[in-house]
DNA sequence: CGTGAAGTTGAGTATGCTCAACGGTGGTGG
DNA sequence: CCACCACCGTTGAGCATACTCAACTTCACG
């Protein structure tokens, strides 16, 4: 990591003054498409210095807890560098993975001033992170935040339904090429190859998200494979081979 | 319905000036445990006024479509009376619902100025509407709306990720155990009975909102009614007799 | 009172989970 | 540096939960 820069410290900065970035879907099922949230806020650089004002850095090794469902909320987080998993469990152990987390995500947004879920790095990772104490103030001066926050938590919002829409009702094969898709669409979103992806998360935690087991998930990979629909250039890689199949399997 | 009256008229400035409320759960169980989006604004009448001005109202039949998922986004609602489901449709029909709507809440926001899911009313119902054209001046007028309606966002988010952990993690008799604590919780925060239950919406309905079938629904009733967790004093209507006991199957 | 939708119950089955074994990989400590 | 160990991933076999199909009852509404 670089030191604390102007350039690269704020990613809610960023946030702000990105441009919405137009992707065409390569095919038109609903999996491949994506939806950007706009933004058409800007700040001032006296604005961003004030932003970057109250911003502090946070490193976290793979495996470490960033906060724990029902903490009270202290901080709002930019993931800068690396990859996180939200989760829920239930008491005995059962374990809900709600979302995964890229550069450039927020995460923290709370209910009722407790984190309604875990966070836990899924490799090392880097954060920005805003108290919210003291965000109040500036969200108080540049309402176009407040309005840019409300934008991600709708985007997030509709990402949520899309996912309940998958738990409820597609099949285990539906599940991970749905899974597959909206991976290689966030990779392109973050200017990775849209075909070559590199898997961070276990087995386990793809289940996890996916609301199966891992040893579902490695079976219906597998036939993946054998179908030529993707192949494995390497560890932690998949390479998709036919979009269009996959996309028709997701529904 | 008595005509436009200011202390009616306006669920979204009754939301902005609405206290806190505090509910002491009956049990400790997670699915027992009520959040509260607590509201610090509050408005002038002269503002309230000026949110009257951009509200219009609308009345739905039972059945009757609201919007439609990918329709142009030209309205936040709240409803007034009556029930609404959200829901999304995979291309073969399947269908999952997203979550149920009673009066105070809102529906709408959405996501890159599209509706994100369908809406339908499940009785007979009324709303309020605001053009989101209109909304954007008030809300730059009045700072604290915007963070309620992030406030709300939030909580919302918490509650779908409440209902991932159900979709992906829970069995068949868990799901409809947190369907009927949850129901009761609701009915409580708008003041109905938390034990006897008025169900407006089909088996059908709840199990595409559980992500299972009608069948399972109404042999887990028939099972919990022979055990003597709940019974059925009228037509849609379901009265909770043992709610520890349910709490213990919710996990 | 008739009709269609909603709800209930039963029987059989399939999808995907559980349990189990084994190979590979990466990290650690002797 | 290498050996060990724990975790991860893969594959197989058997089984259970919940789905499908079907029949019948109840209810709402004209």
């Amino acid at each position: 990591m670089p030191p604390l820069d102007i350039s690269t410290i704020s990613q809610l900065g960023d946030a702000i003054r990105r441009e919405p970035r137009q992707i065409i879907p390569s095919s038109p099922c609903s999996a491949c498409s994506v939806r950007h949230a706009a933004s058409y806020a800007s700040l001032t650089s006296d604005d961003h210095a004030h932003i970057l004002s109250i911003a502090s850095t946070r490193d976290v090794n793979r495996g470490q807890m960033l906060f724990i469902e029902g903490d009270p909320a202290e901080f709002l987080y930019t993931v800068v560098r690396g990859t996180f998993q939200m989760y829920k469990l239930l008491p005995d152990g059962r374990r809900q993975i709600t979302g995964f987390l890229f550069p450039g995500d927020f995460l923290g947004l709370a209910d009722d001033d407790v984190y309604a879920y875990s966070a836990e790095a899924v490799t090392d990772a880097a954060l920005y992170r805003y108290r919210f104490k003291e965000m109040g103030a500036l969200l108080t001066r540049y309402p176009k935040m407040e309005n840019r926050l409300l934008t991600i938590a709708s985007h997030e919002l509709a990402e949520a339904q899309e996912q309940m829409l998958l738990l409820g009702r597609k099949t285990a094969t539906e599940k991970v090429a749905s899974f597959l898709l909206a991976f290689a669409e966030r990779a392109a979103q973050r200017g990775e190859g849209r075909d070559v992806l590199f898997i961070p998360m276990t087995r386990h935690a793809i289940a996890d998200y996916l609301g199966t087991t891992t040893e579902t998930v490695s079976r219906t990979l597998s036939r993946f494979r054998h179908d030529g629909l993707i192949s494995s250039p390497g560890n932690n890689q998949i390479e998709i081979l036919d979009r269009d199949a996959l996309c028709r399997i997701s529904e």
